[in-house]
DNA sequence: AACCTAAACAAC
DNA sequence: TTGTTTAGGTTC
């Protein structure tokens, strides 16, 4: 006797486990881990759908009351059953119920109606067709004949040309299909986001030698019995891009599939197109601002076996590919490749394990690879293969980093500093273009008052509200916007100003101080409309502008040869952050910022303001020394025992009641310290989170670190079942997060 | 989600 | 006492 576990498709914490459920006899040879099932489930007996998630010999369920398995849906082993041990693997890590992992991974959310086109079809003879067309050409039925003619030519027409070309009203189609002469037929069509007749096909542009070698190194890895996952450590401008094409060329022509993810909707425009010039049609794209619609039919081509590469972000990863064969995860330094949702999973771990389960090949590539990747590199956990060199033996940019306490000590007290004034004055007279990059939006950071120090905060959130243009104040966490009050609402004074240049305000200066020279702006302001983004980088890259200002969204990725000069206008902002991976923020973002200098045929320059050059994140970034910058940050995460040294879970709670939570947290950490005793767990907290409160939820958080990460999951699964019985914990809301 | 049960509540 | 609403529990 087998019986099958088999978890319920329907949405509800209480019902997040499985079932055990009888098999028929005659389901015992197909039935299999991963399938969709019907089964009788609850008083009512009725039908439900479930997947199967395991199969065991004995029943560990008495009472007698084990239903029976009721038919299964899929009859062979699908893309999706390997989809949903991922999940199974979501759940476990990262501590969700088992819908919610599901969830993430399959498509099918909720039914979405399916586009459709109609067609006329013939369904008479052709000469049949003909002694009828004789007839009716001699009567006053001119729609008719006209219709019947086309028809006789053509055998199938799309409804709407039927409508639109040829007159023919929904009377004339009635009379056909009353006489059945015709009928109508409808075929779902699946929607394409990319327009691929936009897209010239190029070809693939020749492998530098250094390009060619990793190639190789990588097929011989492929080659071995047990292939590890690749990373690919290129510099900016090494041509990463062009090592992915040649493998998953060699992929298709295998009769495989390919992931291509990238960090966010941002980065879609030009990697899709590079990708659409060469595969063409076997392109595919996903992105955050596809409807639910295109999402599934993205999906359903995939499986259908339409197309042969999926471009997109983490949710990409994905895609149902009949035989899958290989992931790129591009710039797999990026933070958007952690999930902000439950299962908060991370995907290159996900990415590695979905490979492992499809044995398909996984690269990760960065030319600033986060710690964890380059340290699993080190140990041999991953093939490390570099591209040291820039594309056509570009030099890399000359980098200065100009100390700004030096500005203000000078009598400069202007966002930009002499000598990157000076080096716009000569972009500009060289017709060149150059990138600013400051990465806050808005006009101004925050607004208080000279004369009482007040700072104007948001009343949902803890944090100071940001200043805009058209004397607008918005909290840059829930939208909270105000008019710019005119005196100081504590103190009367109306001396209330703002502080901080923001993007805006930089825009504003540079407008002013060069006035000859056409400036843009990209931030998440100018890009909230669709195609927008596509626009601005359009109308910059045709050098219709000479300088872009924007927010770390400018930094990725982008191939501008006509920049030579890149100025960060202030380089320790991400270095003042709380989380302790702020250094490894900065250097990627300058590095990443530093590389859009000088990528086409002239010598670039990139100059760094900040408050601290000496800080080894700015001066390992200023000359691109990766191995420099990894040695100094391992070793303080070391010191202190952070990731990837250690291992890290964050207990994240929020509530509307401040005590609640208080009360709430500090249980939790007594409770953590009574069942683990092992002294190797180090906890910090509860203290409240970075930023304490949003859309008026406060936000505690307790740090555990250990050097295990089963300890860590261990106790995630006990602190579950604490939270779950203790009614206390009913109004606060906990999520696991693992770094 | 769908169903059942017990408790709370209102009306007779 | 009886009917009606509602909160809470159970589902292999």
């Amino acid at each position: 006797m087998i019986y099958a576990d088999v978890i319920i498709d329907i949405s509800h914490e209480k019902l997040d486990r499985t079932f055990l459920y009888r098999v028929p006899e005659e389901m015992e040879g197909q039935i299999q881990a991963g399938m969709v099932v019907s089964v009788p489930f609850g008083n009512g007996n009725k039908l439900r759908k479930g997947y199967v998630t395991g199969l065991s010999g004995e029943a560990d369920f008495q009472g007698g009351k084990i239903k029976e398995i009721q038919a299964l849906l899929s009859d062979e082993e699908t893309t999706e059953s390997r989809l949903i041990v991922l999940a199974a693997w979501m759940r476990q890590r990262y501590g969700s119920t088992m819908i919610q992992a599901l969830r993430t991974v399959l498509p099918i959310q909720n039914k979405v109606k399916a586009k459709e086109k109609r067609y006329l079809v013939l369904t008479i003879e052709a000469e049949e067709g003909k002694k009828l067309l004789d007839q009716l050409s001699c009567t006053r039925y001119k729609a008719r004949t006209r219709l019947l003619a086309a028809m006789l030519e053509r055998k199938v027409i799309p409804a709407s040309e039927a409508a639109k070309d040829l007159g023919a009203s929904a009377s004339v189609l009635k009379y056909f299909q009353e006489n059945k002469i015709l009928e109508i037929r409808q075929e779902e069509i699946l929607r394409k986001p990319v327009d691929i007749r936009k897209i010239p096909l190029t070809g693939k542009a020749q492998l530098t030698d250094a390009q060619k070698q990793a190639v190789c190194k990588i097929r011989r890895e492929w080659e071995s019995d047990n292939s590890r996952t690749v990373l690919l450590h290129g510099i900016t401008g090494s041509g990463k891009t062009l090592v992915y094409i040649e493998l998953i060329q060699q992929m298709i022509e295998e009769g495989k599939q390919a992931i291509v993810l990238i960090p966010e909707i941002a980065l879609t425009y030009q990697t899709v197109h590079r990708f659409c010039s060469i595969f063409g049609d076997k392109v595919s794209v996903l992105n955050s601002r596809l409807s639910q619609g295109e999402r599934y039919d993205q999906f359903k081509r995939a499986k259908k076996g339409e197309i042969q590469i999926m471009v997109g972000p983490r949710s990409a990863l994905f895609t149902p590919f009949p035989n899958l064969g290989l992931i790129i995860m591009d710039e797999e330094h990026e933070p958007t490749y952690k999930s902000e949702n439950t299962p908060r999973y991370h995907t290159r771990e996900a990415a590695v394990k979905r490979g492992e389960l499809e044995n398909a090949h996984v690269i990760l590539g960065s030319a600033t690879p986060s710690l964890e990747a380059y340290k699993k590199a080190q140990e041999g956990e991953y093939l490390l293969v570099t591209l040291n060199e820039r594309y056509a033996d570009r030099p890399l940019p000359k980098v200065s980093i100009i100390d700004m306490r030096g500005e203000l000590k000078a009598g400069n007290r202007s966002a930009l500093s002499r000598s990157l004034k000076q080096a716009l004055e000569k972009c500009l007279e060289e017709h060149k273009q150059a990138m600013l990059f400051l990465n806050r939006r808005g006009y101004a950071g925050f607004v208080s008052c000279r004369s009482c120090g007040h700072v104007m905060k948001c009343p949902h959130c803890d944090v100071s509200l940001s200043e805009h243009q058209g004397e607008r104040l918005i909290c840059h966490y829930c939208g909270y916007e105000i008019r710019k009050p005119q005196v100081c609402p504590v103190c009367g004074s109306p001396y209330i100003g703002g502080f901080k240049a923001g993007t805006q305000q930089i825009q504003q200066i540079l407008q002013k101080e060069f006035p000859e020279a056409s400036v843009l702006r990209m931030d998440y302001d100018t890009t909230r409309n669709k195609g927008s983004y596509e626009q601005i980088l359009a109308s910059f890259s045709a050098h219709k502008a000479d300088i872009l200002v924007g927010t770390q969204m400018i930094v990725k990725g982008h191939d501008f040869p006509d920049v030579t000069l890149v100025g960060v206008l202030a380089a320790d902002m991400s270095l003042n952050g709380s989380d302790y991976r702020c250094g490894e923020r900065t250097f990627q973002l300058l590095t990443q910022a530093v590389g859009r200098s000088g990528r086409g045929l002239q010598p670039g320059t990139a100059l760094i303001q900040t408050y601290n050059p000496d800080h080894y994140s700015i001066q390992a970034a200023a000359v691109q020394d990766y191995p420099a910058f990894y040695q100094e940050e391992m070793g303080y995460r070391m010191l202190l025992d952070y990731p990837p040294a250690a291992h890290m879970m964050a207990v994240l709670g929020a509530c509307e009641q401040e005590e609640l939570l208080t009360q709430a947290m500090h249980y939790t950490a007594l409770f953590i310290r009574r069942v683990c005793t092992d002294a190797e767990l180090h906890m910090i907290g509860p203290a409240p989170q970075s930023v304490g409160k949003v859309k008026d939820m406060y936000k505690k958080v307790i740090y555990l670190k250990h050097q295990d990460s089963r300890v860590l999951i261990a106790l995630r699964e006990k602190l579950e079942q604490y939270m779950e019985i203790n009614s206390g914990f009913r109004k606060i809301y906990i999520q696991f997060d693992f770094s």
